[in-house]
DNA sequence: ATGTTAGATTTAGATAATCTATGCCTAGCA
DNA sequence: TGCTAGGCATAGATTATCTAAATCTAACAT
């Protein structure tokens, strides 16, 4: 017996936080990737909390990690509690700021589709502040505070999110550009811009358009689609647009399309609401908005 | 619009837990008693919060603070969060360590009602092992993760606890200051030994016998009933003694009790189960040792 | 009114927690 | 054998958090 305990009742929050992301990704890389912070502060958190408890609480294998049998019982729990925690934080804010909208969205749907859209909606709701934070991936809506997410998803991935548009893709470039090209085989010479993310898009478009047309000399690949499409503009070559993004700038003349043979995609753009954001009256107008104007090609 | 959020989605993990303590209680520095902080730390945990919904939490008064109304229907799922986060950490050690015990009790029961007893525990249950943190209020059991609770309340507060014993009292001393006490009214010529939390006991034990027993001429405070106790035991005066707390000594005649008129008390020993505990084949066998072993004087 | 009190605040400085950077280690795999 | 993924160890830097002590404020009692 120990008179008074040696070690505080409870553990530290962030080492609990911690383990309860490495135990439900299974993986402390992927628990740091959650936490943005690298994998070592991981290891020091769980370290520490296993100090605490006076136990160890993961298999270490070569891939990742397990719980053991002792440690799995809590997980279930401990996941709840942060997903409430995480729940009554957005609760506060939205109580705190009802016309603050938190949205995520991937960093071109953010900038090529949403942002052209961003004046209607607030010419429609008074004292709108929108948020944008362009992620390359779905957020955990249990865990942070997003109302809306903009992303590109199957169909098969996204239930309970709103289908708001079908994405197709052809190639677009410069008019300048487009003289010189008279049918689908010219593109052969042609320079062939596109975007990291979407490196498929242009053997996709080919293949399902008839095919037979051979690699050009040179196809740069771009980390966002932002840059991609300046150089298109600029008459670097000719890229691999998505209609979703491209819209304003055919509007415009900017850009043309010089085939216009659309090849849909297989993920749609889906528009999910944060938990407890659903009742929101605001929320429910902003998705009204953004459900017609998807309908229209751009603002 | 800004591109991207310019600050973390999630506030602190101990700026929230500070917010719902203060917003539970009612009061920074109840919250910050039951941090073990100072209330300067929950000033600055709260303010942290504010700054960073970029809102104020509390309404700040002259005695205390409440929520706004913006903030109040946060609270029952925060605290919601809290519990499971607790009862989680629960589950967590007493799988590790099954046979690892942490009692909690008022330091005065966990000196000389339980440690006589723990060794009749630890020969019925084999590798036990017992931690007793003695503290002056009941913990919060959604919170802390003790197993067993043990203190004096009131059987009106005490739903959902198991009555252990009644507890009374009256005046023990050293067998050579007994000598002087031919009838109640010698007491005035001694010194009265008391415990400071108990302060009222000696007027309780008079005017419940009958009265008129006038103040003796010394009446020392002892901040632990362990102090006064060594006092009696050497002679320096006159204790009001519990029967709980006494027995050993009377049975081994250090003590002895001069005018064996017991008072009894309103508050009862009384036995709290920790969440999460309850179905624990070790928790329920000690349970039933202690039940047993509240019935015999002593061990 | 005036002093008293409970309770929140402010500030500076100290302490502790936490993170990153770096390199190492191990198991699985080609 | 070398490569890769992922966890581990350490040092040092950076943040977060705490305490201590002096204020401040409104309610309450004289």
């Amino acid at each position: 017996m120990s008179a008074s305990s040696p070690r505080p009742n409870m553990p530290h929050l962030n080492a609990l936080r911690a383990f309860e992301a490495a135990a439900r990704l299974g993986s402390f890389s992927l628990a740091a990737e959650e936490l943005y912070v690298t994998p070592a502060a991981v290891t020091q958190q769980i370290k520490s909390l296993e100090a605490w408890a006076g136990m160890v609480l993961f298999e270490r294998h070569a891939q990742g990690v397990t719980l053991t049998d002792a440690t799995r019982d809590a997980l279930p729990t401990l996941t709840e509690a942060f997903d409430l925690l995480g729940s009554s934080v957005h609760t506060l804010v939205r109580k705190a700021r009802p016309r603050a909208i938190k949205i995520a969205a991937l960093p071109s749907i953010a900038q090529f589709w949403l942002s052209p859209r961003l004046s209607a909606l607030r010419d429609a709701v008074p004292g709108l502040e929108i948020s944008v934070t362009a992620r390359e991936t779905l957020p955990n809506l249990k865990r942070e505070p997003f109302d809306l997410c903009l992303f590109l998803e199957k169909s098969s991935d996204a239930s309970g999110a709103i289908p708001l548009a079908q994405d197709e893709i052809f190639p677009v470039c410069a008019p300048s550009v487009a003289q010189r090209l008279a049918k689908r085989a010219d593109l052969a010479a042609e320079t062939w811009l596109n975007d990291e993310n979407w490196s498929g898009d242009w053997d996709r478009w080919v293949s399902a358009t008839g095919g037979g047309i051979p690699q050009p000399a040179s196809r740069p690949v771009f980390s966002l689609f932002g840059l991609a499409l300046e150089e298109a503009i600029n008459g670097a070559g000719v890229l691999i647009g998505h209609r979703l993004l491209v819209g304003k700038h055919l509007q415009s003349g900017a850009l043309v399309a010089p085939f216009p043979d659309p090849v849909p995609l297989v993920r749609q753009l889906f528009l999910r609401i944060g938990l407890g954001a659903g009742e929101d009256p605001v929320i429910a107008e902003i998705v009204n908005l953004l459900s017609r104007e998807a309908a229209v090609p751009a603002a």
